[in-house]
RNA sequence: GGUUCGGUAGUUCAGCUGGUUAGAAUACAUGCCUGUCACGCAUGGGGUCGCGGGUUCGAGUCCCGUCCGGACCGCCA
């Protein structure tokens, strides 16, 4: 070892100790007659100190030292005579009797300390720099602590973490499969795995009862603050259980996370049916520390001339509480917020219950004030509250709806980092219909069962069949799904039936999982937590990428490394690919 | 594929309605300074205003195109 010591270890009872500490020069302060230079290492920053009067020799080389130079040091720890009660080493201090310069480093495009000067791109393109600010590493710790957590949890409750393969077989169901040809079968393709999904049941098929892993997976699909095309997911699956089981097990498993990284004791976690979530908050992913949920007004509103709302399938009001004394320009503001083309609302009503008790509305020409009073009692307002409205088609007007809900949540305070809240979202829809495609697709994926008393709805309704599937949401952030899958070969052959593949198409795409069926497949179901995003979220952090040691950027470039790149003919060549 | 915001010193940014030699902070360099810890003081170097074209007597500023980055929509079983 060449150091005896880390820089963030030594405290006052290690006075007159000799030791010698290893480290990247953080800053240096010249006093003259006296230099402090902050020495830094993962553990924390100690000061060094050389005094003209002690070693001029010394002293005037440490004065030479500049940002990020590798030293090591040796010396004895004093006493400071003047403390720092920020730092945890700020009792002490080391005197330095001798150094070496491990390394000279040239000036770093940005400067290493918690608030940095640097912008987020030339942060990502000397990403080993940025590492070295705390802030960064305390991520990457935190993510490091919680994968610890979610083992110990897995391995008391005997699930096993098996590997599974990363070169497999690309599939067209869902999203885009990153592709890797093959060298030795020439014009074939290997695809890297979306999710082990059908390994985990090929698992379960083989006995293993209780399987984990915590595992990279990989998506060809834009990207987004939370959206990475290689992330890594906690994937597990169980048999022999129903969906109570599967919900207890990973409750559990979140609880233990919160408790023993956050401190925080969840408690029981609620659970929402789909049709509620997308009828209270207009998404399948409703942040729910926060009420102000969406009240229908429709029947209220309809009948009475305002043809915006005569022509609506459905009017939706909620109560932003306290905002009455919103000014006009605050309320354009809000106007302008749903009419972005993302959202795509043609126009806002609002309605104000003015502190004296009287309603006004940018409706008053078609709505008396009995009428307004409908509809406040309708969404709970009080005096002092403003209800916010928007009509139209139901699915974009929920949509719209939600976007309204979050953005007012947000400017009233009320989706603070520290404050978590947890739910699980249940009975899913099996299907969903894409009129492009003429064709029905699995909402979650073709392997989950439906619910047992809507077997019957698949002949006649197949739109109205619920999954036995499952998301676990906190915060407005879909963190976990699963579902309870299908495990015999006919319920599997009437599902890819109904998405419409041909019997050929099923068995060569999936014909292993079919065939293994036959051979006793035990009841099984699984869910799949998103790493990146339990991180995120337990680092109070919008951006998985703050969490994750190497990032992509939004354009899917690796740009430290400068990743994709073009490769040389002769490796296409023996690839056998040739480039358009 | 689309919407939107941005690109000016190493870095983060300001730069108004187009008008003299493009500024600040910080970083960097040099000098002074013996208790600093955002040390202080003084001096200095540092710019193809992303790139290409256009309008104009004159463009960092206006217009068109393009590249790069951020956020979002589509997409993401």
């Amino acid at each position: 070892m060449l150091r005896t010591n880390t820089c963030g270890e030594l405290r006052i009872s290690d006075i007159n100790s000799k030791v010698t500490l290893c480290g990247w020069v953080q800053k240096s302060r010249d006093l003259g007659g006296m230099t402090f230079i902050d020495l830094r290492d993962r553990y924390g920053i100690t000061q060094l100190v050389f005094n003209m009067d002690n070693n001029a020799d010394l002293c005037t080389k440490a004065r030479l030292l500049g940002r990020e130079f590798v030293l090591k040091v040796t010396g004895t720890v004093a006493e400071r005579s003047s403390k720092n009660a920020k730092m945890n080493t700020g009792d002490i201090e080391i005197n330095v009797l001798d150094f070496e310069v491990l390394n000279a480093a040239i000036t770093p495009p940005f400067t290493i300390e918690d608030n940095t000067d640097g912008g987020d791109d030339i942060r990502m393109k000397y990403r080993y720099l940025d590492l070295r600010r705390s802030a960064v590493r305390a991520n990457l710790e935190l993510r490091h602590r919680l994968a610890i957590e979610t083992r110990n949890y897995m391995d008391k409750q005997q699930f096993l973490e098996v590997e599974t393969p990363v070169l497999i077989k690309s599939t067209p169901e869902g999203a885009r499969d990153f592709v890797v040809p093959s060298r030795m079968n020439s014009g074939q393709f290997y695809a890297l795995p979306q999710s082990p999904q059908t390994f985990k049941q090929l698992l379960m098929v083989a006995g293993f009862d209780r399987y984990y892993q915590i595992v990279k997976c990989f998506r060809d699909e834009d990207l987004r603050a939370d959206r990475q095309p290689e992330f890594t997911q906690i994937d597990c699956e169980m048999s022999f259980i129903e969906q109570e089981d599967i919900l207890e097990t990973f409750e559990g498993l979140t609880r233990h996370l919160f408790k023993t990284v956050k401190n925080i004791d969840l408690g029981k976690l609620p659970r929402m049916s789909y049709a509620d979530a997308m009828k209270y908050y207009g998404c399948d992913k409703p942040d729910t520390r926060f009420e102000m949920k969406f009240t229908e007004l429709t029947s209220h509103a309809k009948g009475k001339g305002f043809k915006v709302f005569d022509d609506a399938e459905i009017v939706i009001g909620i109560n932003a509480g306290g905002c009455a004394e919103y000014t006009r320009k605050q309320l354009d503001d809000l106007t302008d917020f749903v009419k972005r083309p993302q959202i795509g609302a043609t126009g806002l009503i609002y309605v104000r219950y003015g502190s004296d008790g009287l309603l006004k509305s940018s409706v008053d020409k078609f709505y008396t004030p009995e009428d307004l009073k409908k509809w406040s009692d309708a969404v709970n307002a009080k005096e002092g509250d403003l209800i916010l409205i928007l009509a139209g088609e139901t699915t974009k007007t929920r949509k719209a709806m939600n976007e309204l809900r979050l953005e007012m949540g947000s400017r009233l305070g009320l989706r603070d980092k520290n404050i978590y809240s947890c739910l699980w979202v249940i009975d899913f829809p099996l299907l969903e219909y894409n009129e492009d495609m003429k064709r029905w697709f699995a909402m979650h994926h073709p392997f989950t069962s439906p619910l047992p008393e809507d077997m019957p709805l698949l002949d006649t309704d197949p739109g109205a069949v619920r999954a036995n599937a499952y998301d676990m949401v906190i915060n407005g952030v879909e963190v976990g799904g699963g579902s309870i899958r299908i495990h015999n070969k006919e319920m599997q052959s009437k599902m890819f039936d109904l998405l419409g593949f041909t019997r050929e198409q099923a068995v060569e795409q999936f014909g292993f999982l079919m065939n293994a069926f036959e051979y006793g497949a035990p009841p099984h179901g699984g869910i799949a937590f998103g790493f990146d995003r339990l991180c995120s979220l337990f680092g109070g952090t919008d951006s998985i990428r703050d969490f994750i040691a190497f990032p992509k950027n939004n354009s899917g470039r690796d740009v430290m490394i400068d990743a994709p790149s073009a490769i040389e003919d002769g490796q296409l060549k023996e690839l056998g690919i040739r480039m358009a």
